[in-house]
DNA sequence: TCGCTGGTGTCACTCGGTGTCAAGATGCCC
DNA sequence: GGGCATCTTGACACCGAGTGACACCAGCGA
């Protein structure tokens, strides 16, 4: 019950942060302003987020999640190529799903250097969990091997190049297909002896 | 002549910075400790750096500069791991030659979230320079051809695993030999027909 | 009704970062 | 050497991000 009041001020918050963030700008919006729109303080604020880059990072933040799960959910037999595919996919249909919305936020982080600042952070993190779950499907030592986070990196370099072609497309490219066809020239790597 | 003074208050200033973030950590020290010791104001140190941050990733970003011209240099011919390797070997011998002054500052980077991000920024940029630069050698046009932006962001993986392992060794292992390695694993994906 | 708990607003404060202006250093030409 | 233009600097005021402290106001069980 307080749990759900406290969703209700979290999802108004980042509803009034990306349509101002979206429309206005990163750096002339102020976070009195945010907290204004959502008919809250600005301390309150601070009490959801730990930063202005958090309201929409974490956004995003979220969609990656699910990315080691993904990866532990493969059978441990298959190809890492296949594996990773399946665990890079689970953020870009979640950005399929929410189209319109997710093609906002990535554009506005993309183009803003102090978003994509702290998404790259937050990936960086996306990046060792990933490394050790590879290490543990694969049984190899993550600090003698590099092929772990090697691989992790890769994976990871294919879902940036994906979002950024999908936000120069403006969403016309299918998220999907640009996967498929990124990871088409990873798997070479990924998957060699 | 005023160009050298330019360059000795910043370098004064740069030192200062190191000492102290590196012994006191980042989140600690302010910027007015920072002009304190290098006996200048605080308005003075905004007119060399634009931030806190860039005190320290410059000192990296330096290094990174030569990467693009590194690329450059290497024979049309030459099969694309060579040449990226060549290129990605530019910035890590050079953190061979002040290994000492750089290890710190790798270190100080890799445990700080707020240093972490500004590096990976400027290393995005990077990234979007080696691109350019692989396409242009290829022949590939950037927006349509997926490879030279996923090449570049396989080249600064191996890259960002290479300071991490050294890192983490305190230094002790050799960064050529890392890169070498490194290389090794994504050269199938970098020379795929 | 009392007391407890958790979320909130207000206020004061620190610090990163910027615009402005006056003062000093440098260099150049006459 | 005397002016003059330029560049750098420090001092000051200011804004916004972020934090700590405290009082306030629900709801809720005894």
């Amino acid at each position: 019950m307080a749990e759900r009041k406290r969703r209700l001020v979290s999802d108004e918050l980042t509803a009034a942060a990306l349509e101002l963030l979206t429309v206005k700008g990163f750096d002339v919006v102020t976070i009195d302003e945010i907290a204004a729109a959502a008919g809250v303080s600005k301390r309150t604020f601070f009490r959801y987020f730990a930063s202005k880059e958090d309201v929409v990072v974490q956004f995003l933040a979220d969609l990656g999640t699910g990315m080691r799960a993904g990866l532990a959910a493969r059978p441990v037999g298959e190809r890492p190529s296949v594996a990773l595919l399946h665990a890079v996919s689970v953020p870009v249909r979640a950005c399929g799903d929410h189209a319109d919305r997710a093609l906002r936020v990535v554009q506005l982080i993309l183009r803003t250097p102090a978003l994509l600042a702290r998404f790259l952070e937050r990936q960086a993190r996306w990046r060792d969990e990933l490394t050790a779950e590879l290490a543990l499907r694969q049984g190899l030592d993550p600090d003698t091997d590099l092929y772990p986070r090697l691989a992790a990196g890769m994976a990871l370099t294919a879902f940036d190049a994906v979002l950024q072609r999908w936000s120069d497309s403006d969403g016309s490219e299918d998220p999907a297909e640009l996967t498929a066809r990124a990871f088409a020239v990873i798997a070479p790597a990924l998957d060699a002896p």
